[in-house]
DNA sequence: GTCCTTTCCTAGACTTCCTAGGTAAAAGCC
DNA sequence: GGCTTTTACCTAGGAAGTCTAGGAAAGGAC
């Protein structure tokens, strides 16, 4: 038998989330990562459980890397300015590195999440983003809630080919993105944080 | 030989949807769908010509459900009204029709867009609802883009579990209509169709 | 060095996808 | 009605992917 491969299940994970990149992660397959990583199929099961695991592995660390960059392109700034380089942020993500982002939209265990430290370091991220606009907590949720959904739908269509239209996407996604600040400066409730 | 069950293509597609709606689209399989059927897998071949033709059956037929009911809902309204009756009967069928609203999500050949009457009326009923804000057209593409986003996103976090704060969800969806009905009659920029 | 752990392998069972060819149900024609 | 043609169903089987079990040997600990 010729010497181990050297694998970890750190290992296995980045090159399962770099092949997702290049092929779909939907595409992503033990058989066909095994083949990327020079060792058979059943090799892999001793640093992962089964698919399911890789994948959940794969988004915990694409989750963390993209909380990484959307912090570093966030800080020092507010307002409208944060708000901007975070979204600018989470779509470059997303164009560059399909199948990571594809990974951190997959459902996950509540256990899982809870231990992620991307999912907290976004969490943090957003909720910093968010106070500039001084909203009330529930309207903060609220606006955190319509902000996700658009950057995530955003990238979704734009990942799929879904806007058809000749009108070029980066200054749709530049309008986008004043338009949910003016939103978020005329946010439609009627208790703003300090306001009775 | 016994009497043949006499499926068509468009009995096969329904009972895809009804199962994806039953399983989840990304579990719909061909061999599964025969089992639902009571016919071997190969059998099914006569009908469709392979798994990725079934799931564009499954999108086209999901997009004209969708359309209509999006257009009963939006029937005889403007404005805001029709903002919020487009954007309700959006996510009630992704609520309803998990599997089905899966599928009108995925990317599809041009060609088969092109001829899926349900993605035109798809096009007509965004286009009618959007009139009322009385954009440039150059607007109205990015204000489209937004409200397709948003109503996506929305959508796909309900469904992944990832609306993960105790706030009620439908609450945060009304409120999310009620932003973007401020973005679009406060839309972030100077050509306002007649004003100069 | 010895002993223990664990990573790799082979083997194989199972599922899914899909093609090829055959049979008989169903449709079409007279 | 009978006869012919079409085609929807079947069986058979190969390819690919998933995953378990057990064994061999690489690598680590002492």
């Amino acid at each position: 038998m010729t010497p181990r491969a050297g694998l970890t299940a750190d290992r296995v994970t980045r090159a399962a989330a770099d092949l997702a990149d290049r092929i779909g992660f939907a595409a992503l397959t033990v058989s066909g990562l095994a083949r990327e990583l020079g060792v058979r199929d059943a090799s892999l099961y001793s640093h992962i459980r089964n698919l399911a695991d890789l994948r959940a592995r794969v988004a915990v660390l694409a989750t963390a890397e993209m909380a990484d960059q959307i912090g570093a392109a966030v800080a020092g700034r507010a307002g409208k300015e944060a708000l901007a380089a975070f979204a600018h942020a989470y779509r470059r993500f997303a164009v560059r590195h399909p199948g990571r982002y594809a990974a951190t939209q997959i459902a996950l265990d509540p256990e899982v999440v809870a231990a992620s430290p991307g999912h907290r370091r976004t969490l943090e991220l957003t909720g910093g983003m968010i106070r500039a606009y001084r909203l009330a907590e529930r309207d903060q949720v609220d606006a955190v809630r319509l902000l996700r959904s658009t950057f995530h739908g955003f990238s979704h269509f734009e990942a799929t080919g879904g806007f058809l239209h000749g009108r070029d996407v980066d200054a749709s996604f530049a309008r986008a993105i004043d338009a949910l600040h003016v939103a978020l400066e005329n946010w439609p409730s009627h208790d703003k944080e300090g306001t009775p």
